[in-house]
DNA sequence: AAGCCGTGCAACCGCGGATCG
DNA sequence: CCGATCCGCGGTTGCACGGCT
């Protein structure tokens, strides 16, 4: 039986939102909490799709997302966790709770890819290894780091986090309209590409805590990462990440 | 100065799993 | 149990921008 499409609506608006739609569906978000996106645009008024607004919001909105560069730790992160992983990439952005996995994906299309390609091309299966050896290290050390942080901020948070989230939100988007306004003689496109863009130190400053590796219990590859031990016991995860038909990486 | 092309990224599409009545 | 609906995910597209010719 064929599923009608999810937005049948007549006239739902497509394409960049702009920083008004922004403001609604934020300060909507910040009054109700983000979830039933389906009646999101009959009670905003926003002539958006529930799909729409919901990616708008997670991949965009949602308060504490780090934008810009990829730092060196969350590349190595990314690169050893696709290689595990595969393509999950919602179960990447699990490992870098701060980063979308929208923005993981396009990172790993753009970059990383052409990246590994050459990088492949000018080492031979055994030099590759050992530097994956070395580069797992890396990311242990990024990723207990990302999990210390997450646990202080936790720990310094009262339980109620999402009315910090909102507040945190709401101080996002007030900045982004601000530096609109700003730049308002630009050009919509050109507004959208610079202001919505919240520096690596800002979005430090607006860290709410909204990550969800705080408090799951410990995968194989959580433990793997963490075990200083005796690394070469899992070294078949390794030759199993090699090996496992990722065509796209090798 | 104008056109072309490659790149980066926001947003859309369609599928599958989860949930609800 | 089953069909309908909702939600989340991954793949893909389209557009803006910058560099090059």
């Amino acid at each position: 039986m064929g599923r009608p499409p999810c937005c049948q609506t007549i006239s739902v608006k497509k394409g960049p939102w702009t920083p008004e739609e922004d403001i609604i569906l934020v300060s909507y978000i910040h009054q109700n909490g983000p979830g039933n996106w389906r009646s999101v645009p009959h009670n905003t008024g926003l002539s958006r799709c529930s799909k729409s607004c919901r990616l708008r919001w997670t991949n965009y909105l949602r308060p504490g997302i780090k934008r810009g560069q990829f730092s060196d730790h969350e590349e190595k992160m990314i690169i050893h966790l696709q290689a595990l992983l595969g393509n999950r990439w919602a179960a990447i952005a699990s490992y870098l709770p701060r980063r979308t996995d929208n923005d993981i994906k396009n990172y790993w299309n753009t970059h990383l890819k052409k990246k590994l390609k050459v990088y492949e091309n000018g080492l031979s299966k055994g030099q590759w290894e050992r530097r994956v050896q070395t580069d797992i290290e890396t990311a242990k050390q990024a990723l207990k780091e990302a999990l210390s942080l997450t646990k202080q901020t936790h720990t310094s948070e009262s339980n109620t986090p999402s009315c910090s989230s909102y507040a945190l939100s709401a101080e996002n988007i007030a900045r982004l309209l601000k530096n609109w306004t700003k730049n308002s003689t630009r050009s919509n496109s050109e507004s959208r590409s610079t202001q919505n863009c919240v520096s690596v130190e800002e979005s430090s400053k607006l860290e709410t805590g909204v990550e969800s590796v705080g408090g799951v219990p410990l995968t194989l590859l959580e433990t793997w990462l963490f075990d200083d031990v005796a690394p070469q016991n899992h070294q078949h995860l390794i030759n199993f990440s090699l090996q496992d038909g990722h065509q796209g990486l090798f």
